[in-house]
DNA sequence: CTGTTAGCGCGTTCAA
DNA sequence: TTGAACGCGCTAACAG
């Protein structure tokens, strides 16, 4: 039926085994032999079967990366990054790599299962992107599961997420920690003293850093910490819109609102819209991750930016062993702050 | 070293074929048995090596999903929608199926390779999205390689993708055209006659269906097709905010621009707005496809909604054999015209 | 309902 | 430099 190894290896007239070296270029084989082989595998439309060749060789040319939102261009980037990199020569059998993007769309559950899942595949790596859940069961559940991958000889790699206590994986780290606190301090430095909130999710760790940052700020500078400015959403746009009519109830006075990123800055600004308020004449707008859209929106956002692209490509060349791990193994990425139009002084 | 089926087997005191079994809950095992081994997997940590079982049952879980552009929530939301369907109950070992999305990058070579590599893995479905690259050569080769996927086992199915003629893939297509002529006839009922068009890559047939029913509707209505009011570029903001500055130059008295897409779209209002152009007071714009920003640009983007979430659910469940495939394996959706802020009557 | 027996297709020793 | 033989871990008949 299919055509295998051995209907390769009859036609060149040569061993299966010949047929498998001259695939993999582990073992020296004759130019000629080699020539003869190929000619074979090209005649015959030969295609490894990858289960087969992964079964025997204990090992498998997929890379696994785990985003929350594949819709959200925030993960496509990083991932279409880490994909860039793990591509060309290096892989077994033809040299190509099979990065499988997986959605967890944030469950935790559904993550465990494609760590699962990969590690069924025995996959060559596995690349984490986004924040962690901060549970502490599924924290360990999840530190188990990589432990796991990593001495069935999977490399792993955490990309924009903090590093994984009890496992050693590698971890290069967004500082959003210190992009929070820039954000606000620029706002701050502007004048702002009534300054809205609107986090993400409460149990992320992205969430909770970028949230600290902030209140780092606030503090620094002696600006009060009202709780009641501070309201928790998703990292959507219906967050930013909701989140923002919520603020403007509890406080019509307020000048300036942080967004946790700029997806949900972007539903702050419809808002804001919607109640006649004008940005930033009236009211100052802040997002975070400086997405593509983000300096096209009107007025284009201040925002901090994360360098997504880069981190991305740099987890797939440590995924890949192509470039040595941090030291430490941890490395934290800064965000840069962007000023543009939705951010001014106070009215 | 690693736990393997025998060593479940021995636990629990049954045949390996019966934890074969009770994992793939294919045959009727007694519920004590069952109880038994599910305790061992549990005791032991046990994970099953998906090679082996795809070698051996030749077939494996994977799902491939192809899209040209990762990082583009177009393609996001579609893979995002197929992934939704395919988990689940069904699959085997555990029941989950792991979603492969591939990203080509609108590499023509790149789509072949991962073809190939899915023919590899031997993959269950392969699902690919977007429109295709019309070069014949290339097209045969797709088509070749489809072929061999569906003779080897893998169902195939096109989403927002025209039929592979030579192939028996199921197709879902979006009315691409339909949906060009709508939004180019809501411009000329808006009294626009002079509509500049920027239209994506030159060679793939989403770009070619939306120009052709922009074309449909000018020759419908009367309105002279002038050669010089449209241009070519990706599917980028670059491409929108480029393509406008050269119209504007070509011709400074036109009324409308019309673009590939949404993206596109975001750029050309950048660009207008950098000629100090109000929109829609002085220019109309119109995109495609209503992304999830579109109806928060400023103006609100008037555009042709397409359902794209939808369709890759529908795709998902074809490729998994919940849904029956739609009659001659070829069905077309449509997209709608959503009239908002960005277009309106000529100055 | 369960155990036994063969492979699935390939990589990798060990000899030659 | 090449071939022969074995086994990777699992599933799918076939018995019982």
């Amino acid at each position: 039926m299919t055509v295998t190894l051995a209907d390769v290896a009859a036609r060149a007239q040569v061993s299966p085994a010949t047929v498998s070296r001259v695939l993999n270029g582990n073992y020296p084989v004759a130019a000629a032999t080699r020539e003869r082989v190929l000619r074979a595998v090209d005649d015959l439309d030969y295609v490894l079967n990858g289960p087969a060749s992964a079964l025997a060789a204990a090992t498998s040319d997929l890379v696994g990366i785990l985003v929350n939102d594949i819709a959200d261009p925030f993960f496509g980037i990083m991932a279409s990054a880490v994909q860039s990199e793990i591509g060309g020569p290096g892989g077994r059998a033809g040299g190509e790599r099979l990065a499988v993007v997986c959605n967890t769309g944030g469950s935790p559950e559904r993550e465990l299962t494609y760590l699962t899942l990969l590690q069924r595949q025995r996959a060559a790596a596995v690349v984490l992107t986004g924040g962690a859940v901060e549970d502490a069961e599924h924290a360990a559940a999840v530190a188990g599961k990589l432990r796991r991958l990593a001495d069935a000889g999977s490399r792993v790699v955490l990309c924009g997420r903090p590093p994984a206590p009890g496992t050693d994986a590698v971890a290069l780290t967004f500082d959003n920690r210190g992009g929070g606190r820039r954000i606000t301090e620029h706002l701050i430095s502007l004048g702002h003293r009534r300054i809205g909130y609107i986090a993400g999710p409460q149990e992320r760790t992205t969430t909770r850093h970028r949230l600290e940052g902030h209140r780092e700020a606030l503090a620094a500078h002696g600006v009060e910490d009202d709780p009641a400015l501070t309201v928790h959403g998703r990292y959507d746009r219906r967050s930013g819109h909701d989140g923002t009519v919520e603020l403007l109830r509890r406080d019509p006075s307020l000048t300036a609102v942080v967004a946790a990123n700029d997806t949900v800055a972007i539903g702050a600004c419809a808002a804001l819209r919607g109640a006649g308020l004008r940005i930033p004449d009236d009211v100052s707008v802040a997002g975070f991750d400086d997405l593509p859209f983000s300096g096209d929106a009107v007025p284009a956002l201040t925002t901090v930016r994360l360098p997504l692209y880069e981190a991305g490509a740099r987890a797939g060349r440590v995924a890949m062993g192509k470039e040595e791990p941090p030291p430490g193994d941890v490395a934290t990425v800064r965000g840069e702050l962007v000023v543009r139009k939705s951010t001014g002084v106070p009215r």
